[in-house]
DNA sequence: AATATTTACTGAACAGTGTTCATTTTTTTT
DNA sequence: AAAAAAAATGAACACTGTTCAGTAAATATT
Protein backbone atom coordinates (compact mmCIF):
# COMPACT_ATOMS: atom_id res chain seq x y z
CA UNK A 1 0.00 0.00 0.00
CA UNK A 2 2.74 2.18 -1.24
CA UNK A 3 -0.56 4.95 -2.12
CA UNK A 4 -1.90 5.46 1.89
CA UNK A 5 1.80 5.75 2.58
CA UNK A 6 2.41 9.08 0.14
CA UNK A 7 -1.21 10.26 0.91
CA UNK A 8 0.02 10.36 4.63
CA UNK A 9 3.30 12.32 3.70
CA UNK A 10 1.54 14.47 1.69
CA UNK A 11 -0.72 15.42 4.09
CA UNK A 12 2.05 16.02 6.52
CA UNK A 13 3.62 18.16 4.17
CA UNK A 14 0.64 20.37 3.71
CA UNK A 15 -0.43 20.54 6.97
CA UNK A 16 3.49 21.78 7.29
CA UNK A 17 3.49 24.02 4.20
CA UNK A 18 -0.21 25.60 5.94
CA UNK A 19 1.20 26.06 9.42
CA UNK A 20 4.81 27.24 8.31
CA UNK A 21 2.97 30.04 6.02
CA UNK A 22 0.81 31.30 8.80
CA UNK A 23 3.41 31.24 11.31
CA UNK A 24 5.69 33.66 8.69
CA UNK A 25 2.55 35.67 8.51
CA UNK A 26 1.92 35.75 12.67
CA UNK A 27 4.70 36.81 13.36
CA UNK A 28 5.50 39.76 10.67
CA UNK A 29 2.07 41.36 10.66
CA UNK A 30 0.31 39.78 13.84
CA UNK A 31 -2.01 37.01 14.60
CA UNK A 32 -5.09 39.42 14.79
CA UNK A 33 -4.35 41.12 11.11
CA UNK A 34 -3.40 37.94 9.44
CA UNK A 35 -6.59 36.93 7.98
CA UNK A 36 -7.36 33.38 6.91
CA UNK A 37 -7.73 34.44 3.26
CA UNK A 38 -3.99 35.98 3.71
CA UNK A 39 -2.76 32.45 4.07
CA UNK A 40 -4.82 30.76 1.57
CA UNK A 41 -3.57 33.18 -0.99
CA UNK A 42 0.16 32.79 0.08
CA UNK A 43 -0.07 29.27 -0.33
CA UNK A 44 -1.94 29.55 -4.04
CA UNK A 45 -5.07 27.47 -2.52
CA UNK A 46 -8.58 28.26 -1.49
CA UNK A 47 -9.76 29.84 1.72
CA UNK A 48 -11.62 26.61 2.46
CA UNK A 49 -8.87 23.76 1.78
CA UNK A 50 -6.39 24.98 5.09
CA UNK A 51 -10.15 23.71 7.19
CA UNK A 52 -9.60 20.78 5.80
CA UNK A 53 -5.95 20.61 7.54
CA UNK A 54 -6.84 22.85 10.77
CA UNK A 55 -9.97 23.22 12.33
CA UNK A 56 -9.70 26.83 13.21
CA UNK A 57 -7.60 29.71 13.35
CA UNK A 58 -7.07 29.00 16.73
CA UNK A 59 -6.13 25.46 15.91
CA UNK A 60 -3.32 27.16 14.03
CA UNK A 61 -2.23 29.57 16.91
CA UNK A 62 -2.05 27.01 18.91
CA UNK A 63 0.43 24.83 16.98
CA UNK A 64 2.33 27.56 16.35
CA UNK A 65 2.14 28.06 20.12
CA UNK A 66 3.63 24.38 20.72
CA UNK A 67 6.66 25.51 18.54
CA UNK A 68 7.59 28.50 20.14
CA UNK A 69 7.50 26.72 23.32
CA UNK A 70 9.97 24.58 21.93
CA UNK A 71 12.32 27.73 20.95
CA UNK A 72 12.44 28.79 24.56
CA UNK A 73 13.49 25.43 25.63
CA UNK A 74 16.28 25.98 23.47
CA UNK A 75 17.15 29.06 25.26
CA UNK A 76 16.51 28.10 28.58
CA UNK A 77 18.71 24.43 27.78
CA UNK A 78 21.53 26.40 27.20
CA UNK A 79 22.45 27.40 30.98
CA UNK A 80 20.18 24.54 32.25
CA UNK A 81 23.49 22.38 33.16
CA UNK A 82 25.55 24.93 35.06
CA UNK A 83 25.50 23.28 38.81
CA UNK A 84 25.75 26.56 41.15
CA UNK A 85 21.88 27.03 41.50
CA UNK A 86 22.31 30.61 41.88
CA UNK A 87 24.45 30.83 38.98
CA UNK A 88 22.11 29.26 37.22
CA UNK A 89 19.16 31.18 37.75
CA UNK A 90 20.83 34.47 36.87
CA UNK A 91 21.82 32.83 33.54
CA UNK A 92 18.04 31.42 32.86
CA UNK A 93 17.20 34.87 33.57
CA UNK A 94 19.25 36.54 30.77
CA UNK A 95 17.98 33.06 28.23
CA UNK A 96 14.66 34.21 29.36
CA UNK A 97 15.09 37.95 28.16
CA UNK A 98 17.29 37.12 25.39
CA UNK A 99 14.41 35.18 24.06
CA UNK A 100 12.26 37.65 24.51
CA UNK A 101 14.01 40.21 22.63
CA UNK A 102 14.96 38.00 19.39
CA UNK A 103 11.83 36.39 19.17
CA UNK A 104 9.34 39.51 20.85
CA UNK A 105 5.77 38.33 18.82
CA UNK A 106 6.23 34.79 19.85
CA UNK A 107 7.15 35.64 23.68
CA UNK A 108 3.72 38.15 22.95
CA UNK A 109 2.17 35.08 21.54
CA UNK A 110 2.65 32.61 24.11
CA UNK A 111 2.65 34.94 27.74
CA UNK A 112 0.64 37.72 26.73
CA UNK A 113 -1.90 37.18 23.95
CA UNK A 114 -5.17 35.45 24.91
CA UNK A 115 -6.38 33.01 21.99
CA UNK A 116 -7.49 34.55 19.54
CA UNK A 117 -11.37 33.71 18.86
CA UNK A 118 -12.89 31.96 21.79
CA UNK A 119 -10.93 30.80 24.55
CA UNK A 120 -11.86 27.41 23.47
CA UNK A 121 -8.30 25.54 24.63
CA UNK A 122 -9.39 24.92 28.24
CA UNK A 123 -7.49 21.38 27.62
CA UNK A 124 -5.46 20.59 30.90
CA UNK A 125 -3.41 18.00 29.73
CA UNK A 126 -0.31 19.35 28.32
CA UNK A 127 -0.15 22.80 29.35
CA UNK A 128 3.27 24.07 27.82
CA UNK A 129 3.74 26.85 30.85
CA UNK A 130 4.07 24.11 33.02
CA UNK A 131 7.34 22.49 31.95
CA UNK A 132 8.84 25.88 32.05
CA UNK A 133 7.27 26.08 35.42
CA UNK A 134 9.15 23.51 36.70
CA UNK A 135 12.42 24.29 35.36
CA UNK A 136 12.56 27.50 37.59
CA UNK A 137 10.68 25.72 40.39
CA UNK A 138 13.44 23.24 40.70
CA UNK A 139 16.60 25.80 40.33
CA UNK A 140 15.03 27.57 43.09
CA UNK A 141 14.59 24.41 44.94
CA UNK A 142 18.03 23.92 44.39
CA UNK A 143 18.75 27.35 45.58
CA UNK A 144 17.17 27.07 49.27
CA UNK A 145 18.86 23.56 49.55
CA UNK A 146 22.44 25.68 48.95
CA UNK A 147 21.44 28.23 51.95
CA UNK A 148 19.42 30.70 50.15
CA UNK A 149 16.04 31.70 50.35
CA UNK A 150 15.91 30.81 54.02
CA UNK A 151 12.28 31.27 55.74
CA UNK A 152 10.57 31.71 52.30
CA UNK A 153 7.86 29.20 50.47
CA UNK A 154 9.47 28.28 47.58
CA UNK A 155 6.73 28.27 45.45
CA UNK A 156 6.14 32.29 46.36
CA UNK A 157 9.98 32.70 45.44
CA UNK A 158 9.56 30.89 42.14
CA UNK A 159 6.17 32.93 41.33
CA UNK A 160 7.87 36.06 42.50
CA UNK A 161 10.77 35.89 40.22
CA UNK A 162 8.75 34.76 37.11
CA UNK A 163 6.78 37.45 37.95
CA UNK A 164 9.66 39.87 38.24
CA UNK A 165 11.18 38.47 34.32
CA UNK A 166 7.63 38.07 32.93
CA UNK A 167 7.21 41.81 34.07
CA UNK A 168 10.37 43.09 32.56
CA UNK A 169 9.59 41.05 29.37
CA UNK A 170 5.61 42.76 29.02
CA UNK A 171 6.56 46.24 29.46
CA UNK A 172 9.21 45.92 26.48
CA UNK A 173 7.02 43.97 24.19
CA UNK A 174 4.16 45.92 24.64
CA UNK A 175 5.55 49.06 24.63
CA UNK A 176 5.37 50.63 28.43
CA UNK A 177 8.80 51.82 28.41
CA UNK A 178 8.21 55.22 26.24
CA UNK A 179 9.65 56.99 29.40
CA UNK A 180 12.79 55.97 28.54
CA UNK A 181 14.64 56.36 25.03
CA UNK A 182 14.34 53.44 22.71
CA UNK A 183 18.42 52.95 22.47
CA UNK A 184 18.65 52.08 26.02
CA UNK A 185 15.38 50.10 26.72
CA UNK A 186 17.92 46.55 26.29
CA UNK A 187 20.26 47.74 28.64
CA UNK A 188 17.68 48.39 31.03
CA UNK A 189 15.76 45.41 31.17
CA UNK A 190 18.84 43.86 32.24
CA UNK A 191 19.95 46.07 34.40
CA UNK A 192 17.03 45.86 36.35
CA UNK A 193 17.04 41.92 36.18
CA UNK A 194 20.70 42.43 37.24
CA UNK A 195 19.63 44.49 40.21
CA UNK A 196 16.86 41.94 41.11
CA UNK A 197 19.59 39.13 41.43
CA UNK A 198 21.66 41.30 43.56
CA UNK A 199 19.37 41.90 45.90
CA UNK A 200 18.32 38.19 45.30
CA UNK A 201 21.36 36.99 46.20
CA UNK A 202 21.86 38.36 49.79
CA UNK A 203 18.59 37.35 50.60
CA UNK B 1 -28.39 82.86 23.41
CA UNK B 2 -29.81 79.98 25.40
CA UNK B 3 -30.02 77.70 22.57
CA UNK B 4 -26.32 76.90 21.81
CA UNK B 5 -25.88 76.32 25.14
CA UNK B 6 -28.31 73.93 25.64
CA UNK B 7 -26.88 72.19 22.31
CA UNK B 8 -23.81 71.78 24.33
CA UNK B 9 -24.82 70.73 26.86
CA UNK B 10 -26.76 67.71 24.56
CA UNK B 11 -23.91 67.34 23.01
CA UNK B 12 -21.87 66.79 26.12
CA UNK B 13 -25.38 64.02 27.36
CA UNK B 14 -25.04 62.58 23.70
CA UNK B 15 -20.96 61.64 24.14
CA UNK B 16 -21.67 60.86 28.22
CA UNK B 17 -24.08 58.49 27.03
CA UNK B 18 -22.25 56.78 24.00
CA UNK B 19 -19.36 56.71 26.24
CA UNK B 20 -20.87 55.00 29.33
CA UNK B 21 -22.54 52.55 27.16
CA UNK B 22 -19.04 51.57 25.41
CA UNK B 23 -17.43 51.58 28.43
CA UNK B 24 -20.09 49.17 29.89
CA UNK B 25 -19.42 47.08 26.87
CA UNK B 26 -15.59 47.08 26.85
CA UNK B 27 -15.74 46.04 30.52
CA UNK B 28 -18.44 43.30 30.51
CA UNK B 29 -17.52 41.66 26.76
CA UNK B 30 -14.18 43.04 26.01
CA UNK B 31 -13.12 45.56 23.28
CA UNK B 32 -12.32 42.87 20.62
CA UNK B 33 -15.80 41.30 20.84
CA UNK B 34 -18.11 44.63 21.05
CA UNK B 35 -18.71 45.69 18.12
CA UNK B 36 -19.45 49.33 16.90
CA UNK B 37 -23.23 48.44 16.11
CA UNK B 38 -23.76 46.72 19.41
CA UNK B 39 -22.65 50.03 21.04
CA UNK B 40 -25.47 51.36 18.56
CA UNK B 41 -28.03 49.19 19.63
CA UNK B 42 -27.43 49.78 23.30
CA UNK B 43 -28.23 53.06 22.75
CA UNK B 44 -30.70 53.13 20.55
CA UNK B 45 -29.11 54.87 17.77
CA UNK B 46 -27.97 54.60 14.18
CA UNK B 47 -24.09 53.11 14.32
CA UNK B 48 -23.41 56.53 11.71
CA UNK B 49 -24.37 58.53 15.16
CA UNK B 50 -21.20 57.42 16.82
CA UNK B 51 -19.09 58.98 14.30
CA UNK B 52 -20.66 62.34 14.93
CA UNK B 53 -19.42 61.93 18.68
CA UNK B 54 -16.08 60.02 17.92
CA UNK B 55 -13.63 59.96 15.26
CA UNK B 56 -13.42 55.73 15.87
CA UNK B 57 -13.11 52.88 17.58
CA UNK B 58 -10.20 53.77 19.07
CA UNK B 59 -10.74 57.10 20.19
CA UNK B 60 -13.75 55.97 22.30
CA UNK B 61 -11.10 53.23 23.61
CA UNK B 62 -8.91 56.31 24.41
CA UNK B 63 -11.36 58.27 26.30
CA UNK B 64 -12.22 55.45 28.41
CA UNK B 65 -8.45 55.00 28.88
CA UNK B 66 -8.59 58.34 30.55
CA UNK B 67 -11.32 57.35 32.99
CA UNK B 68 -9.04 53.96 34.01
CA UNK B 69 -6.77 56.12 34.71
CA UNK B 70 -8.52 58.51 37.33
CA UNK B 71 -9.97 55.44 39.06
CA UNK B 72 -6.24 53.83 39.42
CA UNK B 73 -5.22 57.19 40.90
CA UNK B 74 -7.71 56.73 43.29
CA UNK B 75 -6.46 54.03 44.65
CA UNK B 76 -3.10 55.37 44.65
CA UNK B 77 -4.09 58.66 46.34
CA UNK B 78 -5.08 56.91 49.51
CA UNK B 79 -1.58 55.87 50.28
CA UNK B 80 0.50 59.01 49.06
CA UNK B 81 0.09 60.76 52.54
CA UNK B 82 1.82 58.28 54.08
CA UNK B 83 5.42 59.69 55.18
CA UNK B 84 7.82 57.19 55.87
CA UNK B 85 8.71 56.10 52.19
CA UNK B 86 9.34 52.33 52.88
CA UNK B 87 6.03 52.28 54.19
CA UNK B 88 4.55 54.15 51.62
CA UNK B 89 5.90 52.32 48.54
CA UNK B 90 4.34 48.89 50.20
CA UNK B 91 1.27 50.20 50.25
CA UNK B 92 1.46 51.61 46.84
CA UNK B 93 2.25 48.02 46.20
CA UNK B 94 -0.83 46.70 47.69
CA UNK B 95 -2.96 49.42 46.42
CA UNK B 96 -2.10 48.71 42.88
CA UNK B 97 -2.60 45.12 43.27
CA UNK B 98 -6.16 46.12 44.16
CA UNK B 99 -7.17 48.19 41.85
CA UNK B 100 -6.09 44.93 39.66
CA UNK B 101 -8.14 42.76 41.03
CA UNK B 102 -11.05 45.29 41.93
CA UNK B 103 -10.60 46.46 38.09
CA UNK B 104 -9.17 43.42 36.56
CA UNK B 105 -10.99 45.11 32.82
CA UNK B 106 -9.34 48.01 33.36
CA UNK B 107 -5.98 47.09 34.26
CA UNK B 108 -6.34 44.79 30.75
CA UNK B 109 -6.77 48.15 28.65
CA UNK B 110 -4.68 50.37 30.61
CA UNK B 111 -1.29 48.22 30.83
CA UNK B 112 -1.85 45.36 28.89
CA UNK B 113 -3.48 46.19 25.60
CA UNK B 114 -2.58 47.15 22.42
CA UNK B 115 -4.76 50.02 20.91
CA UNK B 116 -7.34 48.23 18.97
CA UNK B 117 -6.89 48.62 15.34
CA UNK B 118 -3.94 50.05 14.27
CA UNK B 119 -1.72 52.25 16.87
CA UNK B 120 -2.72 55.63 16.06
CA UNK B 121 -2.15 57.32 19.31
CA UNK B 122 1.43 58.44 18.88
CA UNK B 123 0.31 61.64 20.30
CA UNK B 124 3.24 61.99 22.61
CA UNK B 125 1.13 64.73 25.06
CA UNK B 126 0.14 63.99 27.84
CA UNK B 127 0.66 60.01 28.11
CA UNK B 128 -1.25 58.89 31.36
CA UNK B 129 1.76 56.35 32.12
CA UNK B 130 4.20 58.78 33.16
CA UNK B 131 2.06 60.35 35.85
CA UNK B 132 2.18 56.96 37.96
CA UNK B 133 5.39 56.28 37.17
CA UNK B 134 5.83 60.01 38.55
CA UNK B 135 4.64 58.69 41.76
CA UNK B 136 6.88 55.70 41.93
CA UNK B 137 10.02 57.81 40.73
CA UNK B 138 9.17 60.30 43.84
CA UNK B 139 8.88 57.16 46.13
CA UNK B 140 11.99 55.77 45.24
CA UNK B 141 14.20 58.94 45.57
CA UNK B 142 12.50 59.33 49.10
CA UNK B 143 13.39 55.94 50.07
CA UNK B 144 16.93 56.69 48.45
CA UNK B 145 17.00 59.53 50.52
CA UNK B 146 16.23 57.75 53.86
CA UNK B 147 18.91 55.44 53.14
CA UNK B 148 17.80 52.40 50.81
CA UNK B 149 19.22 51.51 47.52
CA UNK B 150 22.34 52.60 48.34
CA UNK B 151 24.27 52.69 44.79
CA UNK B 152 21.91 52.11 43.19
CA UNK B 153 20.77 53.99 40.28
CA UNK B 154 16.78 55.09 41.26
CA UNK B 155 15.87 54.70 37.85
CA UNK B 156 16.46 51.08 37.25
CA UNK B 157 15.56 50.26 40.79
CA UNK B 158 12.02 52.09 40.17
CA UNK B 159 11.48 49.71 36.76
CA UNK B 160 12.14 46.86 38.58
CA UNK B 161 9.39 47.58 40.90
CA UNK B 162 7.13 48.81 38.49
CA UNK B 163 8.30 45.36 36.49
CA UNK B 164 7.57 43.20 39.04
CA UNK B 165 3.85 44.54 40.29
CA UNK B 166 2.88 44.84 36.77
CA UNK B 167 4.35 41.50 36.21
CA UNK B 168 2.51 39.68 39.42
CA UNK B 169 -1.03 41.59 37.68
CA UNK B 170 -0.74 40.61 34.55
CA UNK B 171 0.33 36.91 34.78
CA UNK B 172 -3.25 37.36 37.28
CA UNK B 173 -4.96 38.50 34.44
CA UNK B 174 -3.78 36.60 31.89
CA UNK B 175 -4.21 33.60 33.26
CA UNK B 176 -0.70 32.60 33.48
CA UNK B 177 -1.31 31.04 37.23
CA UNK B 178 -3.07 27.53 36.28
CA UNK B 179 -0.60 25.72 38.22
CA UNK B 180 -1.96 27.51 41.12
CA UNK B 181 -5.61 26.43 42.69
CA UNK B 182 -7.86 29.33 41.64
CA UNK B 183 -8.77 30.00 45.69
CA UNK B 184 -5.06 30.96 46.23
CA UNK B 185 -4.46 33.38 43.47
CA UNK B 186 -5.25 36.71 45.16
CA UNK B 187 -3.64 35.57 48.25
CA UNK B 188 -0.26 34.28 46.26
CA UNK B 189 -0.26 37.58 44.47
CA UNK B 190 0.00 39.57 47.54
CA UNK B 191 2.42 37.03 49.34
CA UNK B 192 4.73 37.17 46.16
CA UNK B 193 4.86 40.82 46.44
CA UNK B 194 5.21 40.84 50.02
CA UNK B 195 8.40 39.01 49.81
CA UNK B 196 9.59 41.19 47.34
CA UNK B 197 8.89 44.38 49.74
CA UNK B 198 11.28 42.22 52.40
CA UNK B 199 13.79 41.90 50.38
CA UNK B 200 13.68 45.48 49.23
CA UNK B 201 13.77 46.78 52.73
CA UNK B 202 16.90 44.95 53.58
CA UNK B 203 19.23 46.68 50.34
C1' DA C 1 -47.00 81.65 9.93
C1' DA C 2 -44.36 80.06 6.06
C1' DT C 3 -40.05 79.46 4.20
C1' DA C 4 -35.09 78.79 4.23
C1' DT C 5 -31.09 77.15 6.51
C1' DT C 6 -28.51 74.68 9.57
C1' DT C 7 -27.90 70.67 12.36
C1' DA C 8 -28.75 65.75 13.57
C1' DC C 9 -29.47 61.34 12.30
C1' DT C 10 -30.10 57.40 9.34
C1' DG C 11 -29.13 53.15 7.03
C1' DA C 12 -27.46 51.28 2.83
C1' DA C 13 -23.03 50.35 0.87
C1' DC C 14 -17.93 49.01 0.83
C1' DA C 15 -14.32 46.13 1.76
C1' DG C 16 -12.96 43.27 4.96
C1' DT C 17 -13.36 39.07 8.61
C1' DG C 18 -13.95 33.50 10.08
C1' DT C 19 -16.33 29.67 8.66
C1' DT C 20 -19.41 26.32 6.06
C1' DC C 21 -20.83 23.38 2.37
C1' DA C 22 -22.85 22.08 -2.19
C1' DT C 23 -20.43 21.61 -6.28
C1' DT C 24 -16.56 20.54 -9.17
C1' DT C 25 -12.06 18.58 -10.07
C1' DT C 26 -8.61 15.17 -9.31
C1' DT C 27 -7.09 10.72 -7.88
C1' DT C 28 -7.71 5.95 -6.88
C1' DT C 29 -10.15 1.62 -7.21
C1' DT C 30 -12.89 -1.55 -9.59
C1' DA D 1 -13.49 2.94 -19.25
C1' DA D 2 -16.67 3.47 -15.46
C1' DA D 3 -17.46 3.96 -10.61
C1' DA D 4 -16.08 5.43 -6.12
C1' DA D 5 -13.46 8.15 -3.08
C1' DA D 6 -10.75 11.97 -1.89
C1' DA D 7 -9.35 16.76 -2.36
C1' DA D 8 -10.08 21.40 -3.52
C1' DT D 9 -13.04 25.09 -4.71
C1' DG D 10 -15.46 29.48 -4.21
C1' DA D 11 -19.88 31.39 -3.38
C1' DA D 12 -22.63 32.31 0.57
C1' DC D 13 -23.58 33.65 5.54
C1' DA D 14 -23.32 36.60 9.20
C1' DC D 15 -20.36 39.47 11.06
C1' DT D 16 -16.73 43.66 11.42
C1' DG D 17 -15.29 49.25 11.19
C1' DT D 18 -16.28 53.08 8.58
C1' DT D 19 -18.29 56.39 5.10
C1' DC D 20 -21.64 59.29 3.04
C1' DA D 21 -25.76 60.54 0.19
C1' DG D 22 -30.19 61.23 1.69
C1' DT D 23 -33.80 62.27 5.07
C1' DA D 24 -35.76 64.28 9.16
C1' DA D 25 -35.82 67.52 12.85
C1' DA D 26 -34.69 71.92 14.94
C1' DT D 27 -33.54 76.65 14.44
C1' DA D 28 -33.27 81.18 11.99
C1' DT D 29 -35.06 84.31 8.72
C1' DT D 30 -38.41 86.52 6.20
Amino acid sequence: MGIAERKEREKEEMQKLILDTATKLFLEKGVEKTSMRNIADAIEYSPGTIYLYFKDKSELFDAMHVKGFEIFFQYLSKVMVIEDPMERLEQLGIQYLTFVIENPAYYDMMFILRTPMQAKHNKEEWNPGDRSHQVLTSTVADCKRAGYFKDQNPEVVSFMIWAQVHGLASMFIRERMKFYPEDKREELLFEAKHTFMEILRRF
